[in-house]
DNA sequence: CCGGTTTGCTTAATCGTTAAACCATTTTGC
DNA sequence: GCAAAATGGTTTAACGATTAAGCAAACCGG
């Protein structure tokens, strides 16, 4: 590898003094411990001179601590999630903590193989974005002293720190949107899961369709499985829009399944608004450069991503610091493919 | 943190061993360090009660290997380096190896930060995606004897192991396909970058136009800033659109040049490709679902991002490998945004 | 000029793991 | 029956940095 890294020794060599000094010097304890400022500024030389590079491995087997966090996402390749990453790598820097990152794919087993390798590297914290069924992983940690942070997802039945969207107001807001807008038969699209933020988002859906006297279907609300988004995506838009009324307006839970129910429509040939109207959690250049550009749930990023980091480095930093749940107000971006209904047929 | 982490000594205490031979018999290395039968069962018995986790920073501070690479990239929330990342990550983890990730957001000084970072947590290696001006950080590299593979983007000047795409080709093709499908006064809008990738790219589309005896003019070709691509974007569309004769199709260099570009034609309501035919570079959802599906220019990320990592890590087995020069073609995928020329006005 | 303080440095232990060198017993070969 | 080889370990040092403790020499006050 590198011709021979340059060590405290080799420093310490050339000044004629012991590696002690040299490490007092460069971590600016020089004062306290009483080293000659004369020596000090000759150490300071020739570790420059000798581009002296500190050896992060020692200093975190020694101390105990290695100035880095684990960040466990479900899947970068979600422009979300990216997006989350790369905040959080910039905050984290902010701080002098580096980020390894890992995918979980939404899978538990895989998370904890994850967890476990970064366990291994002593990280000193995590960043979490839960994938489904993987309480048990967070209780483990619990136990274990290990700090974390949940980011987007959280399980209320679990006392911790996270960060997330108000999912509930968030989707709640969505539909009121839609029917604000005119439309009466409000459909949604989610994923097959127990977990929380869909869950939220769901209830959400009722709650306005409730809160303004609209009958809710059961066929009007479609769940998908995470596995086979595309068929079983297309099968739901196909037995909403077969429904009894059809629906005139679908609320997307998530990027992807928009992203696939957009395709589908297109080959159905339909038009959004006209035909059906659109809202879409997540947030993406396609939800403005869509022929219609459409209505998105759009979550504070930054916010998220920053917060997330700062509380792990406070709870790092002070273990015993209380237990921080935060939670933010997403912000609907009303684009063309919810606008005002216009009745198709006569009345 | 954690209670107290289980380390060698706590398990050959328990066996009454060293911890040497513990450590002989958890590396495999029993055998041939002639640990009894029995012994060794009963240590793997304490090791998996105690749920012996090796410290991972210990292991490579006496090794001096840490079986980390460092990837080092321009813009994780560009789709195409997103997913080069996850790809990346996979195949890495493949190897047993993990990777850190940091983005030096196109700024070569940045980029180097970041190298040193990761350099005092003594990585083995770099994965790089580099940034503009960052040649000498290369050389820096090559003259520590520190192993690097440049992904993507590389310098044909510096003689080192890269894996990228043939953007000659792609563009040339790209360029053929619109001379193909009827279009004459074709346009290209790149960044204003000194690049290799870039140059190549408008080197492909000069070529295509040449070797159909098509006339390249000069307000046909536009290079824009990185960093105000929005209004330059526009501008750029503008002279293009007004130049005489005004050009009926564009080729965007990059994705993100594309999805400015892309707004920007859509607020002045211009239709594709009835107006303006479109091809671009970089990959995502937004180019299947936008008005008119974009024809687009794919790149073989699966290749790029595992051949990155093997020769990587071929060459961390055994520096004396010989250099690699890899390029994958792209695939242009054709869709209607550059469908057959109706000529719209008489002749 | 003597005891105590201050100054300026060194020594040694430690973090957890590994690898070479070493040391008793047994076993084997001839 | 005796040297050589095999068996089953242990000890020690090292990776690089940190930090408590130690130890001279210089300095100070009375």
């Amino acid at each position: 590898m590198s011709k021979k890294k340059v060590s405290l020794k080799d420093i310490a060599l050339k000044a004629n003094v012991s590696a002690a000094l040299v490490s007092y010097v460069l971590n600016g304890k020089g004062r306290q411990n009483r080293v000659r400022k004369e020596k000090a500024e000759q150490i300071i030389e020739i570790a420059k001179k000798l581009n002296y590079q500190p050896n992060h491995l020692a200093k975190s087997l020694r101390s105990g601590k290695s100035f880095t966090i684990g960040l466990v996402i479900a899947d970068i390749s979600n422009p979300f999630f990216a997006n989350i990453a790369r905040i959080v790598e910039n905050q984290a820097r902010h701080y002098g903590y580096t980020v390894i990152y890992g995918s979980s794919d939404e899978d538990a087993s895989k998370s904890m193989d994850l967890i476990n390798v970064l366990l291994n590297r002593r990280v000193d914290g995590f960043i979490i974005v839960s994938a489904e069924n993987s309480e048990k992983q967070l209780y483990y940690l619990m136990e274990q002293n290990i700090l974390f942070v949940l980011l987007d997802r959280y399980f209320p039945e679990i006392k911790t720190d996270y960060v997330s969207t108000n999912n509930y107001k968030a989707s709640f807001d969505a539909g009121s949107h839609l029917v604000d807008m005119g439309y009466k038969n409000i459909g949604m699209i989610a994923y097959k899961s127990k977990m929380f933020h869909m869950q939220e988002r769901i209830r959400g859906y009722r709650e306005a369709l409730k809160k303004n006297h609209l009958p809710s279907r059961k066929k009007w609300l479609q769940d998908v499985n995470f596995n086979n988004v595309k068929t079983e995506v297309a099968t739901a838009i196909d037995t909403m829009l077969s429904a009894i009324p059809p629906v005139d307006a679908i609320i997307f839970a998530t990027y992807n399944l928009a992203v696939n129910g957009l395709k589908y429509i297109d080959r159905l040939g339909i038009k959004v608004p006209s035909d059906l109207a659109i809202v879409s959690f997540g947030q993406a250049d396609v939800f403005d450069l869509y022929a219609c550009p459409i209505t998105y749930v759009m979550q504070d990023m930054e916010n998220l991503g920053k917060a997330a980091v700062d509380i792990l480095v406070k709870k790092m930093e002070n273990p015993e610091e209380k237990i921080q749940e935060v939670l933010y107000d997403a912000r609907l971006i009303e684009q063309e493919s919810s606008k005002t209904r216009i009745a198709a047929s006569a009345f």
